[in-house]
RNA sequence: GGCCUAUUCGUCUAUCGGUUAGGACGCAAGAUUCUCAUUCUUGAAAGAGGAGUUCGAUUCUCCUAUGGGCUACCA
């Protein structure tokens, strides 16, 4: 029995989308799934598109997404090189066999007359001129030394159907398809031709790509057809999208990995809502690790649709995430964003309060502000409805408290609010009343990563104390 | 323009001819809570349009509309 091979096959032309990560997930679980092997394949061909790092960006993302591959340039494997500029000579070889069973032949038509080919709708064709030139011909060219391409010779007849595990049977008449260019006059390959030619040699099973290859899968077919190649197993996912109209793209906002990563959301989140994104598993979880994907994906579950990226669902799914974190681990994760912080706090305390509160670690900087940041509040957040409070009861209540807090010798959370819960039977007032004043004063801000008690801890006695009393002064001036 | 393809709440989706069209995020209301956090409860919210097929269509077929893709010596 074969096994299952599926690849992931990125142009390194910068980082990760978010959509590529998908596929690559995708081409992962359905190996994992299977017993099978995940192979990386670094489709760099396009010699003017090239960036630096992105090679690099392509194995850290992987490996951040625990997306670990059996085979590929980093790794090794049997059916090398996986970088495909590495993979010349092999191009060449099975373009040169198609040329001589006439499946393909030499272009060496210029830019100019291609160019020219354009009718009336902006639409160009080539008119396969090259393919009629004699063999006389063709040599005194070669001989010249003029540049040329190879180009498949595609029929002008008859109709090529497949059938995609996704999209089902997709049948398209031959004289709608092009003769592409299967070897630049570089000596590179096009995606056209390295696509099918590695997929064969690396035996992959089941190719997983973007649904944009699918009107182009009939030339790949015939392709493998020329060759004597058994035809993979396709795969077309439909395209994420930033809205209705736009696919994910670069140039618009945060569509690539580490971009979210840097926001504070963590890998195992943003696979897990990215593999929902256009796969439904059949069931209403929608929380899944890496493992549980692998055990529960199947291609059935594919939608044929494309989906619209929704960051305020991905915080959602982020903040379990977060919750369910060891705190050891919420503290290392979140330490960095403790930094700018010059006042002197439990960071332990401060972590176990803000795990709790947020939805990606980007929001830390925002929830902490208050703890160097006190001057200038408004008044009017002491008024309250539901607390049934207001300045004017703070004006009248602090004082109480500062002198109730400032006997504290032992100030902890647990302390600290015996003594407000008692003052707040002897003021006659609701407890809700009087923590919502204490937290207000000493804050100043409306929404804190926690209660009363819990910042007056945090902060420090005398910070407390120093911030009630300068709370109070503020009403009284008023 | 041609070809391919898609179309269920705002968003992600379930439904594989008969359902009060279900769930999740978000939103609204209520409850709980030391915070307008969390948690819980409830609610509003959808089959693009038109023809057929059928006893019966969201589901099958066709047409239209709209979206997306391809139409490169990019992938």
């Amino acid at each position: 029995m074969n096994s299952i091979r599926t690849r992931f096959a990125p142009s390194p032309t910068g980082f990760m989308h978010i959509g590529n990560l998908r596929t690559a997930l995708y081409a992962y679980l359905f190996a994992k799934k299977n017993q099978g092997q995940f192979i990386l394949r670094i489709e760099d061909t396009d010699q003017e598109r090239l960036v630096g790092d992105a090679v690099s960006a392509i194995y850290s993302t992987l490996k951040l997404a625990n997306l670990r591959h059996d085979e590929g340039p980093d790794v090794g494997g049997p059916c090398g090189p996986y970088m495909q500029s590495e993979r010349r000579d092999i191009y060449k070889k099975y373009a040169m066999a198609l040329v001589d069973s006439s499946h393909a032949y030499r272009c060496f038509c210029t830019k100019e007359r291609l160019d020219a080919l354009v009718d009336g709708t902006g639409n160009r064709r080539y008119d396969k001129r090259c393919l009629h030139l004699s063999p006389e011909e063709v040599e005194e060219k070669l001989a010249r030394g003029a540049p040329y391409v190879i180009r498949q010779n595609v029929p002008q007849e008859g109709i090529t159907t497949f059938s995609d595990l996704v999209y089902g049977e997709i049948s398209i008449e031959n004289r709608e398809l092009h003769d592409n260019v299967l070897l630049k006059s570089d000596g590179f390959p096009t995606y056209n031709f390295a696509n099918v030619v590695d997929d064969h040699l690396m035996g992959i099973t089941h190719v997983f790509r973007g649904m944009e290859y699918l009107s182009s899968t009939p030339n790949y077919n015939l392709l493998y057809e020329a060759l004597g190649w058994a035809v993979p197993l396709y795969v077309h996912l439909p395209h994420i999208m930033r809205d209705k109209r736009h696919k994910l793209s670069k140039r618009h906002g945060d569509a690539n990995f580490e971009d979210f990563l840097g926001k504070g959301f963590l890998p195992e989140a943003i696979l897990n809502y990215v593999a929902l994104l256009g796969w439904n598993p059949k069931s209403e979880v929608e929380k899944f690790s890496l493992d549980e994907l692998v055990e529960a994906f199947d291609i059935s579950g594919i939608s044929k649709s494309s989906a619209v990226f929704d960051e305020v669902k991905l915080r959602w799914l982020n903040a379990q995430y977060i919750k369910e974190l060891p705190l050891q681990r919420f503290h290392e994760l979140a330490a960095p964003r403790y930094r700018a912080i010059s006042t002197p706090v439990d960071f332990n305390l401060l972590s176990a309060l803000v795990q709790a509160r947020i939805s990606a670690l980007s929001d830390i900087p925002e929830i902490i502000e208050f703890i160097d940041s006190f001057e200038g509040y408004s008044l009017e957040l002491f008024e309250n409805k539901n607390a049934k409070s207001s300045a004017q009861l703070a004006k009248e209540v602090l004082p109480a408290a500062i002198a109730a807090l400032e006997g504290i010798e032992n100030w902890s959370n647990d302390a600290l609010f015996a003594a407000l819960e008692q003052l707040t039977a002897q003021l006659d007032l609701k407890k809700k009343q009087l923590l919502w004043i204490v937290r207000i004063a000493v804050t100043g801000r409306l929404s804190t990563p926690g209660g009363a008690s819990e910042m007056c801890a945090l902060i420090g006695k005398e910070q407390s104390l120093c911030r009630l009393k300068q709370s109070l002064c503020t009403l009284c001036a008023a």
